[in-house]
DNA sequence: TTTCGTTTATGATTTAGGTCATAAATTCGA
DNA sequence: TCGAATTTATGACCTAAATCATAAACGAAA
């Protein structure tokens, strides 16, 4: 996360989106560096059956789709709002700017892409070669250890619905469902009135 | 990619491995910067059945490993030398100062893992929602394109074995070898003796 | 407080891809 | 150059998860 002021400076204008609004699609160029201000954001993928795969969920502080910019490529996903967003978006050339004057923001990103590709690199592997149940635990887990870290022993309260595990570990709904049943059976998670917690 | 020079004034070394030699195993904590001088390297995982997951392959002057040491995390996967290997091994200490010293390193830092990024983004939607034969394509397509790319309309050899591919996408290589003859039918790919064109 | 859309739930059925078995062709190392 | 290991190949079958159908519970908004 860059601080605001450090973006302001060099630029950086606000941009409101409206829940379920879209900032931009797969195989746009990327021309911003954005940095969720409030609200929420998903970067996603639809499949040709229409089914939906998330990239990720992007909350306050969060930047999100840097590769395309760094590199020099489209988006490879869509980027759509969750709720009512604003977001901080610096131009490519102000924030390559940016990156040569302030080395901290240069490490501050790799930090980020560093943490992100973590991330990727776990799920990677689950999706590849997990069966469900692993793959919502190793997920959970995840969230639970570096996303919204929460006291040892501290119930942790999963803040995503069914589908939202399912489009995150490419499962459908009623997989995801069954599969919680099972893990809350086994003790590996409770469920409070529909609630996931672990 | 580092220049080696750089590296070396910082105090990196020079490891050797043999083919088959382990460098670090998944939940090691990560101390060291490495870039390949010669040789390749993979990054992989294995499931309880011990069903291999690639997480990529690594050739001349590619780092690997970054995020770990980055954000101070255990490694999320195994490396091993598919060759005889040098690497150019840098302490995580030295690394940093480096990095505060020479921005452009940074900058470099980001951009591989941008491209990292980049790649993980697509093959995690291919392998939680495409069938067999798409997510083959767009391996293959993404080699072709970033890794080793080709000139427009010239055919591209694809260096990697049936089970590589498998591993890499999360298949078995039964369901790789009837896809891939599948494509080849379809006029989508070519086999001259057993080898696979694009 | 009624209505509509979303989320959770559950059973029955289908199927794509995994599994298993077996072997030929090729490569690699001794 | 011989033998073992790896890679490619193919058929039969099996199973986990997807699909399909249907509905209850809940929440948000009017």
């Amino acid at each position: 996360m860059i601080q605001s002021e450090l973006l302001i400076a060099y630029g950086a204008v606000t941009k409101k989106l409206e829940k379920g609004e879209i900032l931009f699609h797969q195989g746009d160029t990327a021309k911003f560096y954005f940095q969720v201000a409030s609200g929420e954001m998903k970067m996603n993928n639809y499949n040709e059956e229409g089914k939906e795969f998330l990239q990720g969920i992007f909350s306050v502080g969060d930047s999100f789709g840097e590769p395309p910019l760094l590199i020099g490529e489209k988006y490879p996903a869509n980027a759509e709002a969750l709720t009512n967003v604003e977001l901080l978006a610096l131009p490519k050339d102000a924030f390559f700017e940016m990156q040569r004057k302030h080395p901290e923001t240069a490490i501050a990103i790799s930090q980020r892409l560093a943490a992100r590709l973590y991330y990727k690199a776990i799920m990677a592997s689950e999706i590849a070669s997990h069966d469900p149940e692993h793959r919502l635990l190793k997920l959970i887990d995840y969230f639970k250890e570096h996303v919204d870290p929460v006291a040892k022993n501290e119930k942790y309260y999963v803040r995503f619905t069914r589908q939202q595990l399912a489009d995150l570990t490419g499962l459908r709904v009623e997989t995801v469902i069954r599969s919680i049943k099972a893990l809350e059976k086994k003790g590996e998670l409770f469920i409070e009135n529909r609630k996931v917690y672990r």
